[in-house]
DNA sequence: CACTTGCTTCGACAAACGTCAACATAGACA
DNA sequence: TGTCTATGTTGACGTTTGTCGAAGCAAGTG
């Protein structure tokens, strides 16, 4: 029996799929499990504040800023420590503290993930 | 001075104003108004239910689906109906009756904008 | 050690959100 | 006209979110 024709046509992967996430939004309707998965990283992005942080880091110069590099969004330093966290938790962020200061810089792997699910759509 | 300059910023605008917002994320710091833009977009697509809703009429034969094709999303109906106004007012999908039935399509620009404004960070 | 600076966590509160049942509206058809 | 079907809107509800001040760690300095 031929075996070879019902190839499961997924290919090795792209080498930035380090997320195990999910298809463009145009090939098929996402499950719920995916819509979940998916929503939580849209969401980090769903914030004036967090999305001017996270614009901050990706922008800054090396890839990375530390905390206090951003002091002008116009909220308390407890509130961008907090939006801070949240894009941690949604894998969009890693922090890593170097003596006094911590840096923050963005995880490409996601962020080009979520690229990947709208940029087919043009 | 004269009093003219202090205008007020609520224009009677469109609520789907389907203007590519903003340079890439990386480019440099959003300001805080673009980043209530860009904000009302993702936000739009932080939800588990929506998602799954974008991408079922991103995904449908035609580029267009009528809600009747939806009602496998675990909500009620009028939930359902109160997440596509959410996605249309993020400009995000664009609705036309037709007879009986309403039909939902995506916005490619708006779409595109989004994707372009994370696409460049890999 | 005490003191200062950078950042996070805690506790509380108002505002926004997601959801539903009930009602309303728009069109098709008899 | 009236009735039926397909969507949208309203009002109410519990939950989540964004925000702050106060307190708590962590690391450097005198």
């Amino acid at each position: 029996m031929s075996n070879i024709e019902a190839l499961p046509l997924l290919e090795p992967e792209a080498p930035e799929s380090a997320v195990p996430c999910c298809p463009p939004l145009t090939e098929r309707p996402l499950t719920a499990d995916e819509a979940e998965k998916t929503a939580r990283m849209f969401k980090a992005l769903g914030d004036p504040v967090r999305l001017r942080l996270f614009s901050l880091v990706a922008s800054h110069e090396g890839g990375e800023a530390c905390v206090c590099d951003i002091s002008d969004v116009g909220v308390s330093q407890p509130t961008v420590s907090h939006h801070l966290k949240k894009l941690k938790e949604a894998g969009l962020l890693t922090s890593e503290r170097r003596g006094t200061w911590v840096y923050y810089r963005v995880e490409p792997s996601v962020v080009a993930a979520m690229g990947q699910m709208l940029g087919t759509l043009g």
